[in-house]
DNA sequence: CTGGATTGCTATATTCAATAGCATAAAAGG
DNA sequence: CCTTTTATGCTATTGAATATAGCAATCCAG
């Protein structure tokens, strides 16, 4: 069978990414949480006191879809929020959020060296700094 | 603000991932076709007389979800079916359809030189190859 | 010919993400 | 000080991609 997609860079990276999240869907969940909450949780574990519109700007998540997700994240005791402004509050990660934090961080790397495992070595240096810089470029687009 | 995320691997790729089908959806929209349909419809073309579970099989689409997509398509007499088994049709496009399958191949094709244009020179010719290890070794859960 | 596999399909659920709109609060400018 | 603009958190809704379960018809192999 003719295929003429496998050589878009466009088309490998909506393949390798929707492979990659599968598997990382199937991880968290071993622990309890969804991709999206597990990078949330990583950044608020890093940035004490975080807001979430700042969370928003770092992750690329619209304001309307990170409310019910700290929601669920406060009432399953994983964050804490401590007003610090009359309109936002200091997010922090509670001691089982920590713990939990700590797993996603170590179930992270884990997939990561399973990803450059299977990455030929003479392109593996390449890999992440080539990412960075498209995901970079279009802030022009996510921007705001 | 520190980012304990960007030195991964699989965030950069999801981030990337979603730049591009953001970047994708819009290009294809302005087509009037979903990144899906799109991508779809180029494979029908370039093979005449697929059937729904071939390309499902190629493209790592679900048949449930294949069945209403080629539905809307057949619908936008895009594409024709033709029985070929008595449970199956071979797929082709029309003369609308292999219209609409050229100017997707172009705007894929133009897509796809921004995106290496973005990519720092010594990194460039990496990221194909690195993309399509990843996703190819990971047949094993979407196997079947 | 019978049992298993394949195909196309419906129905449904999940996840992520986008938009519109709103009340409150802060910041900026006169 | 007062008004306008911006920022924040939130609700509600929508769209798209994807996953599963199940079904009827058909094909195929023992």
């Amino acid at each position: 069978m003719k295929d003429p997609l496998s050589d878009l860079v466009g088309y490998a990276l909506r393949r390798a990414s929707s492979a990659m999240m599968e598997d990382m869907a199937k991880r968290m969940g071993a622990l309890g949480l969804r991709t999206s909450e597990a990078s949330v949780l990583m950044l608020i574990r890093a940035n004490p006191g975080i807001t979430q519109s700042d969370l928003c700007r770092a992750l690329g998540i619209q304001r309307a879809n990170m409310a019910p997700l700290i929601a669920r994240m406060e009432a399953r005791k994983l964050v804490a929020r401590s007003r610090s402004d009359g309109r936002s509050f200091g997010l922090a990660v509670t001691e089982a959020g920590e713990e939990l934090a700590a797993s996603a961080r170590r179930v992270s790397d884990e997939q990561d060296s399973g990803l450059l495992a299977i990455v030929p070595p003479e392109h593996r240096a390449h890999l992440l700094p080539a990412l960075s810089a498209l995901w970079r470029a279009d802030q022009s687009s996510s921007g705001q």
